[in-house]
DNA sequence: CCCAAGCCTATCGTATACAATCATCTCTAA
DNA sequence: TTAGAGATGATTGTATACGATAGGCTTGGG
């Protein structure tokens, strides 16, 4: 069984992902206690770690509550993102292995198939972030994961998919092929600059949905 | 009086920038009680924090020791750092107050009569942080606050400047008015071009003291 | 009727006790 | 002599109790 401290860290941040803690929502610890059937003090670790992931926040004495990212400065926050999983992909491109090549391919076969769908199934959700966090890893940099942690596990709230037209869900298809060619090609620049346009065009879906944000 | 966990986080980060901690020492929880004046409890919130600040790793069951950056891949970690400042050196040329310029300047000023002396004080260390802290601040982008700590706090416990040949003293400061020049000048591309050079000059005295990591 | 002051409850902050775990050392047997 | 199993101690993981604090509610006065 997994450790207390990670089994309320689990249970939590599923419950902010998925939206059913809505932004703004107080994370009350004696409440967290019955839901995640530990005691406080993991439950503390629990948020404590989402405050520093930056998927909640929070106000000394009076807890924590769900990160809202309304508040946030979008536009930043995504020019971060493209900085730092571009950087990301061109690292990888000359350090991938063909095993994390091969299950990129995977992944996105899969995607496609249930793209193929009407509606947007948890499961091309959470295979979009393996691809995205393979790619991460294949950078091979240690800092470089937190770093990524920060300010891609925080935008997932988003839940950008869902949000995307036809058109632009068979453009997100593309990029992840046009991203496996190029780490195949083992060539930086291109890997880079598909990245930077897969993060652009996720950032103009999120701007239709939230409003009041300013465009690049 | 600030509250128990903060204290118990200031002294062992002190302890870990002073390098009393060295690298690799384990954190035994009851021996940080004695030494901090509060009980556990706040000793492990202050240590989950070094942790996910990168100051620190931990092992299930084992407890956190000081991290030892002769495992981690320097020039990964300055690659990133170079990134990640120049950008918010960039961002920074446009968005930087009047106000945050002078306190620039002040904090060079300092920093120039201090190195004059001979000895390395840690008063010098200090605000040469501080004047990267404001760079980042000037940036104006949340995430950037808390992605920046992860990769330039860490590199603290390496004390850079103490490596500094008097002609790389003399660069950095420097540098230093160069930024602040190119900031009055509000040019982005100066600005992050500084800056860059700023970082690589620190990793190459870096290189010298830390050996068999490959250089750019 | 509105505002302010003080109490009061909800909630967090900290300490401490107990349980679980891991590493090491010892003792035994092959 | 050495490998393995068991015991033992040190240390972390978790639960819970108590104290501190802040924000809301009530009550009294203007």
């Amino acid at each position: 069984m997994a450790s207390a401290s990670i089994q309320a860290y689990d249970i939590i941040k599923a419950e902010i992902i998925s939206r059913r803690f809505r932004p703004g929502h107080r994370l009350v610890e004696s409440d967290l206690t019955v839901l995640c059937d530990v005691s406080r003090t993991p439950v503390r670790e629990a948020l404590r770690r989402l405050v520093s992931e930056g998927l909640a926040e929070f106000s000394p004495n009076h807890g924590a509550q769900v990160a809202d990212m309304a508040g946030e400065d979008l536009d930043a926050l995504y020019e971060l993102r493209t900085l730092i999983e571009g950087y990301a992909a061109r690292r990888a491109a000359t350090r991938i292995t063909p095993a994390q090549i091969a299950e990129l391919e995977m992944l996105a076969d899969r995607m496609e198939e249930l793209s193929a769908q009407q509606t947007v199934v948890p499961e091309e959700a959470s295979a979009n972030s393996r691809f995205h966090r393979i790619i991460i890893d294949a950078a091979k940099s240690s800092r470089l994961v937190s770093v990524s942690n920060l300010v891609v596990e925080a935008p997932l709230v988003l839940r950008t998919i869902e949000h995307y037209t036809p058109e632009e869900r068979a453009r997100s298809m593309q990029h992840h092929r046009e991203l496996i060619a190029a780490f195949r090609a083992r060539d930086s620049q291109w890997a880079e600059a598909v990245m930077i346009s897969h993060i652009k065009a996720a950032f103009i879906a999120i701007g239709r949905e939230v409003p009041n944000q300013k465009q690049v």
